[in-house]
Parts: structure tokens; sequence; C-alpha cells
DNA sequence: AAGCAATTTCGATGACGGTCGTAGTATGGA
DNA sequence: TCCATACTACGACCGTCATCGAAATTGCTT
């Protein structure tokens, strides 16, 4: 690695960290524009169906892997999951609790209609 | 008013009627899209504050008049509102009820959102 | 019949956002 | 040290949608 002709090494340990908004500091409009996605809401709906955390890998949606980096982004800064790195991997929960504080019902509805309409795959 | 050159006599009583969907019919996709503009839910709140049905030309909101007519009637095809005339008025109506038959909890979840946060005059 | 008030339709415009492929970066293992 | 894996950043493209003003429609009132 090089910066400015000088060569840099990177810290060996300090795991990448990723900025995560406080859901006080996020808007209506920002969830809404969040969850009005259809991939995007299918990464929800199979985040929430799983019980467990996920790596970006893992999810089943029909858009390409950088495509899917970009949503991944959009549900993070409005506070909707929280990300992670495991190695290489990136792991993704579900804010589930802290967004139920800052809009009660709001996820969990839109989970439920997820779950009514299968639709394709939830994706 | 002339139809292939023939002089049209219109209803005189005939109220003009307004196409509604079953809310079967619809789609969760339609109705997080009608509500993902900050206008519309504008518009929703105002008629769910209100406590009664309202005209279209009291609504309190930033755009134009035909801007307006634009997203009542993209509520009306969600199944968010009914919509009837009076006159020369068109009145709107919240089909909460019904709403929350068929995605419960959702639209009491983004009205509560609504109120918690009132913006600029929730419009 | 004429005029007014309420709302709609139309066409144009401009911005925004989802999508992709490619190239880049970080980490772990051979 | 080198490679493979997992994800990200960048730039481009393109469709969709909110917005407006002007003209049209409808019904009430005079």
């Amino acid at each position: 690695m090089s910066f400015q002709g000088v060569t840099v090494t990177r810290p060996r340990t300090a795991a990448r960290m990723v900025e995560h908004p406080e859901l006080s500091q996020v808007s209506m409009q920002q969830v809404m524009e969040a969850l009005v996605d259809p991939v995007r809401r299918g990464v929800v709906a199979q985040l929430a169906g799983a019980g467990e955390d996920m790596s970006c890998g893992r999810f089943d949606s029909p858009v390409s892997l950088s495509t899917l980096t970009h949503h991944f982004s959009v549900l993070r800064e409005a506070g909707v999951i929280r990300q992670y790195y495991v190695g290489t991997t990136k792991m993704n929960t579900l804010r589930a609790e802290e967004m139920q504080e800052r809009f009660p019902g709001l996820l969990s509805a839109v989970l439920a209609a997820c779950a009514a309409e299968p639709g394709p795959a939830a994706a």
C-alpha cells in the first residue's frame, strides 16, 4: 500500500469499523425509503426469518453483488440493520428492538406483510 | 359536449363515479410506494387528525394543486383513501379499518410516526 | 346563458435512485 | 509472498416519478 510515495503498513488487528447512526438521528423518511424497495424488504425479511446473523453473501436476491452492497448500506444508514466484520465476511443483524423503540410497530408491520405476501421468494 | 360530431347530453344527476380497488387486490409494494412520499404522508396524517372527511382543497401542502391531485390518485389507487364527489368538490376519507385488515398495524404505525415527528407541518 | 369555483388532464422538465461491470481493498490461508 | 475470497467504490446508464403551468371539465349559482 502506498500513500504519497511512502509505503504504509496497515494496522494488523484493528477490525474494520462500520459506522452506524443513532436511531434518534434517523428520520421516518429514511426508514420509509429504505423499506420501499422490494429487494431491501427481501433482505430484511430473510434476516428476520433466519433468526441469526447472516453474511452478505448468503442472501437470496435477484440483483448483482455490487447492487446488493448498495442496498446494505442504505439499510444500515437508515438504522434498520447493524453490520460488523468477521474476517473478510460482513455480518448483518436486524436492529429490531431499537427500531421498535424509535418507530413502534413499523418494522413489525412491514415484516408481517412480507410474510403474508411471499411473492417472488420474498426478494 | 360533442362526440363524433354528435352533441351529447350528459346525465343530469348521476354523480361522477370514482374507481376504488378492493384492498385484496392491492400489493404491499403499492402501499409502501404511496406512503413513502412525504407530501402524501402529510395528506394522510391531516386526514387522520381531522377526524372527518376533507375536501381536496382544504389540505395544507407545499405543492401545487395539480400536483396534489396526482397524489390523491396515487393514494386512492393504493387503497389508502376513498374519494367521492359532493357537487364540485371531492371529499376524501381514510380507509383505515380496511387497511388494518389487509396490512395489520402498518397504517397505524406510519400515522404514529407522523404524529411523533411533526416536521414541516406534517406535509 | 353566463360566470365562477373546484378539480383534472396534458405535456414537458428535471432530479433521483436502482442497476450493472470493472477495478480496487482487506483478510486469511497456502 | 502469493493467491483466493469477500466485499466495496466508482462511474455510467436509464427508467421512473414529482413537479409545474396552462387548458379543459364539471356542477352550482345567478
